[in-house]
DNA sequence: GCGGGTTGTGCAACTAGTTGCACAGTGGGG
DNA sequence: CCCCACTGTGCAACTAGTTGCACAACCCGC
């Protein structure tokens, strides 16, 4: 489980209270790691029992909470850091849908499909747009701006990754009037039977 | 969930033994949806009991059972594929190292990106073989053929992905001998303070 | 002061997947 | 025949994440 580290290196870069990281989260740091509200305050609860995390009452209201990293969890983190990474599995259902497509309304999933590109588009718009915003300069980058910089670019291939992808399999399907569309009729034949 | 419709697609294509959807999964399939033969036999099991499958005895054993879809399970796929898909949570643990790098041992993590871009050098080289092995003549492709065929396109752009990304990181932190040369320096002053 | 809406924190039921383990059927060798 | 190794099927404990819901603190308007 990853998000106690995710938080590890949010916290260190910045202490924070729940309702800041679950921001966070929502955000910038949601490109590569996703959490709920719920979850994130279960685990930031486990981490301070653990004493990775220390907290201190918060400015907003009785309740809040400010956690920061204490020694222990900064160890943590480093150890984590240089353990080995297993390969996480793929799972993607519009991948199954694709490779099912014979089986189902092609016609419908072809709509979805241009609607899935439309929306990767527009996050890839979006990280590019925080991209020259925030990094005007990636020359002059260094430490963990230059890290922050880097993962960032990490979510604009993985957007160009979706578009391309997705893209390839429309216009396979559909494609340009001449070639695709005779492909596309005896396709379309097939499927009846 | 999507690995009882991963299983209405690959029992579509061809029916078969839980271990012969165990075999798949480690294999082709498990490209798109990753599965444990635990996982399987339980959910082949469920789908069963909602009348997704019959089962039929095996050839290999007494306890072998040999499952088909259903008009049922072929209805039930069908809508399934034409509902809109719900864009999936990125979850990196390599993007989180990445991220947090300069509160751990970067040279750890570089080295071991190092052997993660081999890794998936080696599935795209696969990947590719497969390609040029099952379908020299991509363009003469229909029907479930071009859609096995555009999915396997999907591997092979998701590996060059990961080789891009991770590639970009290590050079931006060693890169070549000269400009990135004297990033690298300046950056190791600053991890160590 | 009261009521209503907003907001930060958190409980709990549920799901999907992982991991360790187990049983029994099968085949082959001694 | 017996024993051992392999193999197809499957149980169960556990984990991480999702979703619905809840409580109480806080603020603002009447």
């Amino acid at each position: 489980m990853a998000l106690e580290h995710a938080l590890l290196v949010s916290l260190s870069e910045r202490p924070g209270t729940g309702i800041e990281l679950t921001r966070r989260f929502d955000r910038s740091i949601g490109f590569f790691w996703r959490a709920t509200h719920q979850q994130i305050y279960k685990v930031l609860r486990r981490m301070e029992d653990d004493g990775w995390l220390e907290a201190t009452a918060g400015d907003s209201r009785s309740t809040e909470r400010r956690y920061a990293v204490t020694d222990a969890g900064r160890a943590a983190l480093e150890t984590w850091i240089a353990m080995p990474t297993r390969t996480a599995a793929m799972r993607s259902e519009v991948a199954v849908k694709m490779r099912g497509a014979s089986y189902g309304d092609r016609t419908a999933l072809l709509d979805h499909l241009r609607h899935l590109i439309g929306e990767h588009r527009t996050r890839q718009a979006h990280f590019e747009r925080l991209e020259r915003e925030q990094f005007p300069r990636p020359a002059e980058l260094a430490g963990q701006r230059l890290d922050t910089w880097l993962v960032l670019r990490g979510g604009i291939k993985q957007e160009q990754f979706w578009v391309e992808w997705l893209s390839e399999y429309v216009e396979a399907w559909v494609g340009s009037e001449t070639l695709a569309g005779a492909r596309s009729s005896t396709s379309e034949t097939e499927g009846e039977a």
